[in-house]
DNA sequence: AGATTGTGTCATTAC
DNA sequence: CAGTAATGACACAAT
């Protein structure tokens, strides 16, 4: 426990240094450690209160059916109760609820209360909304029923309200089989089938959804702060923390920005939602560059980008904002408390980091004991991580910047069932679990891991979880519906990804460096390969021009938030990280797609300020789309990605096997060749980041070093200058009492320096002792003997035979008062000497 | 066993 | 800012 909170400490260390470096004075330095359980803890620990009746001050009585509580928790989670907590007597509260409310949708409410999250059907979620809109559930507000109802309720008139993809077209409808609301058992189903589903394509989508709700305004924001200062918060985080995944966490900002600072919003997380992901090649992405390319690039943005016909409604909508934002206040406190949480992941993912390079260099050393090189085991090892992720760079590239996610969070295990993070980061996860595994790729990544991977098939999606907050924290993962399919599922990938690696959270991290930059680099190589598309064995000749679509982005098509973007808080999560993101990019060979089919969460993610969605646009671009072009060409008989996935002797085998001809050979080696040289260049520029970045952190540490010692300099010199007054005071003192005379006190100035107390006491006028000449003046580097000098010795021994006579013997006056003091030490060994004087003259 | 050579990879720089 | 070519250094295997 310690260990996990000093760990947290240390991942904050750099903040706190950077924080004492603003000090001054570093005793006065001041530090502040935000803890992101506690609330959690506390809300666990009133649940468990209220479940034992336990200082419970509040009866609610329902139907006739009574609910112990705390007054402060409902009040807390309650405008209704709020009002009536406030107008009773302290004790013995008994509310009875309007005879509108019932059991069914009370019970939930005072359930979230505790828990943060609302257990929720078809078949209450009426009654639920009535009761939150009733009872002023503040975290339960319209917008998070507008936007689950028309899943729930839809007519079948919106079951596919808008142009399907291609490769989806006949198979992704819209099944609303009565009860069964979001998904079929076990047939997977595209997002749009889900009973998240809003409706488009021009068809009022939602009954009860406000028509002045409208993409881009985010009237469901649950976090008011302004983008801007959410933005700010991301990067001052993002600039503490190392710049070699700098950028890499700056998308991840924005993800946080979806996960970690949205954790409030509520977020649909089925429970059970394990849902079987049967290869569909018509529905498998389309990772093509081209059109993947397009697919993040323009499908996202298309969602994030706000129609023209409903800037028309700006002003409605300038209404909801204005309401919205009078709840700033009230989100801000949680958002912090998010941002806290967020901080805490990522300490844990830097701990994770830490473990993932011991495992690596632990085998490092084993592939070093098998007789190659380490530098060659570790090269092997990367073109494995490269292979690897070239196997996964469909999931991680069809989210592209939703890598970001995984790779900040530990990735399988959250919808692995193990499910550490889902208590860790229960935001993220119920934000992404929220969405059908099979229709997010995201997810469908976590649960599956590529082709050929079967996942258990779990069923009984019947109950939902909306949760405000995260996870249960105290429901034990084991427990969770999640957890049913966790390790299987885990298994299951282990078996088909080769060494499991695609678990972001076991990766090494030379693998997560590729694997990063496969996600960034790569990308539009393997996007347009086939393989992505459902076809394993790889590209096929002239298949460049990824005609299909991209069902991965299908879920995000078919979910469709353009409706009601502000009221999903997955979407607006997404959403925000990227202000406009209407950046289209369209490749060669690319299917054009319509605005429609923009993803929000994909634009977001690859657009931005970090410049990824230009990366879309540069000549690279063009140039893969030549390699596919080239490939087609010269009639490759494997995929292009299936180049730079290989390892040395595997690309070797790969030569030898397909009898390649000599423009095949060349071509693929000058593949292979850049590739690698790509990686390079960005690992270098990479570390050469890290070492601006660590020379820009040495000089802050130095500045603060700096103005510590002056302070401390300054601290040390007023420190001086009292102890010289109280030597003096003290001398002085001495003095007086001693009855030194004239003559005396200037033999003693004699030894004193210049700066000695002593010497103040001697006046300048006066007179030289006769034959002491100018022996009398203060010396400016007294003898040792000085320190002979014992306080008692002036006061109350009789001083030194060479002081009872009125002139001092030659002796004295030579110097060498030494041997009289030696002769006289015997009398002055009882007492302590007196604190030397050269120490406080120096 | 040591030296030489060829090959592959990586880091770096310049464009 | 990123990709690419060129270059040097290094490691390894074969000779």
């Amino acid at each position: 426990m310690m260990s996990e909170d000093f760990s947290s400490l240390d991942n904050r260390c750099e903040q706190m240094s950077l924080a004492m470096s603003s000090v001054e004075s570093p005793r006065s330095s001041v530090f502040t450690f935000q803890s992101s359980v506690h609330s959690c803890h506390v809300l666990r620990c009133l649940d468990e209160q209220r479940r034992r009746d336990l200082l419970c001050d509040i009866t609610v009585v329902v139907e006739g059916q009574s609910f112990r509580a705390h007054r402060s928790v409902l009040a807390s989670c309650s405008e209704y109760f709020t009002h009536r907590v406030s107008s009773h007597a302290p004790q013995g509260l008994v509310i009875t609820l309007p005879q509108e409310l019932s059991v069914m949708g009370f019970e939930p409410l005072l359930q979230f209360a505790y828990t943060s999250k609302l257990l929720f059907s078809k078949d209450n979620i009426l009654e639920i909304r009535q009761c939150a809109s009733i009872l002023g559930f503040r975290d339960l507000d319209s917008a998070c029923f507008d936007f689950l109802l028309p899943k729930f309720f839809r007519t079948s008139s919106s079951k596919l309200p808008f142009q399907r993809k291609s490769c989806c077209k006949t198979r992704c409808r819209a099944e609303d089989h009565g009860s069964e609301v979001l998904v079929e058992d076990t047939e997977p189903k595209p997002f749009s089938d889900s009973a998240v589903e809003p409706v488009v394509g021009g068809v009022p989508c939602q009954s009860n959804q406000p028509a002045n709700d409208k993409p881009g305004r985010h009237g469901g924001n649950p976090d008011p702060r302004p983008e801007a200062e959410i933005q700010s918060d991301a990067q001052t985080d993002y600039s503490l923390q190392c710049p070699k995944y700098r950028k890499f966490q700056l998308a991840c900002g924005k993800e946080r920005a979806c996960s970690g600072l949205n954790l409030d919003s509520p977020v649909v997380t089925k429970m059970c939602c394990l849902l079987p992901r049967p290869p569909n090649p018509a529905c498998l992405p389309c990772p093509g560059r081209g059109g993947c390319r397009q697919t993040p690039g323009g499908n996202t943005s298309q969602l994030l980008h706000r129609p023209v016909e409903e800037q028309g409604r700006a002003d409605e909508e300038q209404g909801r904002a204005d309401e919205e934002q009078g709840r700033a206040d009230e989100e801000q406190g949680r958002a912090d408390e998010e941002q806290g949480r967020a901080d805490e992941e990522q300490g844990r993912a830097d701990e994770e980091q830490g473990r993932a390079d011991e495992e690596q260099g632990r085998a490092d050393e084993e592939q070093g004991r098998e007789g190659k090189g380490g530098r060659r085991m570790l090269d092997e090892r990367k073109i494995e991580a490269d292979k690897r992720n070239i196997n996964q760079t469909g999931e991680r590239d069809e989210c592209s910047g939703v890598d970001c996610v995984l790779s900040s969070l530990p990735p399988m295990e959250v919808c692995g069932g193990k499910s550490n993070r889902s208590q860790e980061c229960p935001g993220f996860i119920e934000g992404t679990a929220g969405i059908e595994a099979h229709q997010c790729p995201l997810l469908a990544r976590l649960l599956d891991p590529g082709p050929g991977l079967q996942i258990p098939a779990n069923v009984g999606v019947r109950a939902y979880v909306l949760g405000s907050r995260g996870v249960d924290p105290a429901i034990p993962v084991s427990s969770q519906p999640q957890g049913q399919r966790g390790k299987e599922g885990v298994e299951e990938r282990e078996q088909g990804g080769e060494r499991g690696e695609y678990r972001w959270g076991g990766r090494s991290r030379v693998e997560r460096e590729v694997a990063e930059h496969l996600a960034q680099g790569l990308w539009s190589e393997l996007s347009c390969s086939p393989r992505l598309h459902g076809s394993p064995q790889g590209m096929e000749p002239g298949s460049g021009n990824c005609q299909g679509r991209s069902p991965s982005t299908d879920w995000l098509n078919q979910l469709d938030m353009r409706s009601n973007p502000g009221r999903c808080p997955f979407h607006h999560a997404l959403d925000r990280g990227t202000g406009s993101g209407t950046e289209e990019s369209q490749l060669p060979g690319c299917e054009v797609s319509s605005n429609s089919e923009r993803s929000p969460c994909l634009s977001s993610l690859t657009s931005g300020d970090d410049g990824d969605s230009d990366g879309f646009d540069t000549e690279g671009d063009s140039e893969v789309c030549s390699y596919i072009q080239r490939a087609k060409e010269v009639q490759l008989p494997f995929s292009v990605s299936r180049i730079l996935g290989l390892s040395r002797n595997e690309f070797q085998l790969l030569l030898r096997h397909h009898n390649l001809t000599r423009e095949q050979q060349d071509f693929v080696q000058d593949i292979r060749r850049r590739s690698k040289n790509r990686i390079a260049a960005q690992r270098c520029r990479k570390r050469k980041l890290d070492c601006i970045h660590n020379l820009e952190c040495e000089i802050d540490k130095l500045k603060a070093e700096r103005e510590r010692l002056m302070s401390e300099g300054k601290q040390l010199s007023q420190m001086q200058l009292n102890a010289q007054h109280t030597v003096s005071s003290l001398y002085q003192r001495v003095c007086s009492e001693a009855a030194l005379r004239p003559e005396q006190l200037q033999v003693l100035a004699k030894y004193s320096s210049a700066d000695c107390p002593l010497s103040a006491l001697i006046s300048s006028t006066d007179p030289p002792i006769p034959g002491l000449g100018g022996l009398l003046q203060p010396l400016a580097c007294p003898p040792p003997t000085c320190s002979l000098i014992s306080s008692d010795h002036l006061k109350h021994s009789e001083p030194p035979a060479s002081f009872s006579n009125d002139t001092p013997t030659e002796e004295e006056l030579s110097g060498d008062w030494t041997s009289t003091q030696a002769h006289d030490s015997d009398q002055v060994t009882d007492a302590p000497p007196i604190e030397q004087c050269d120490q406080h003259r120096c």
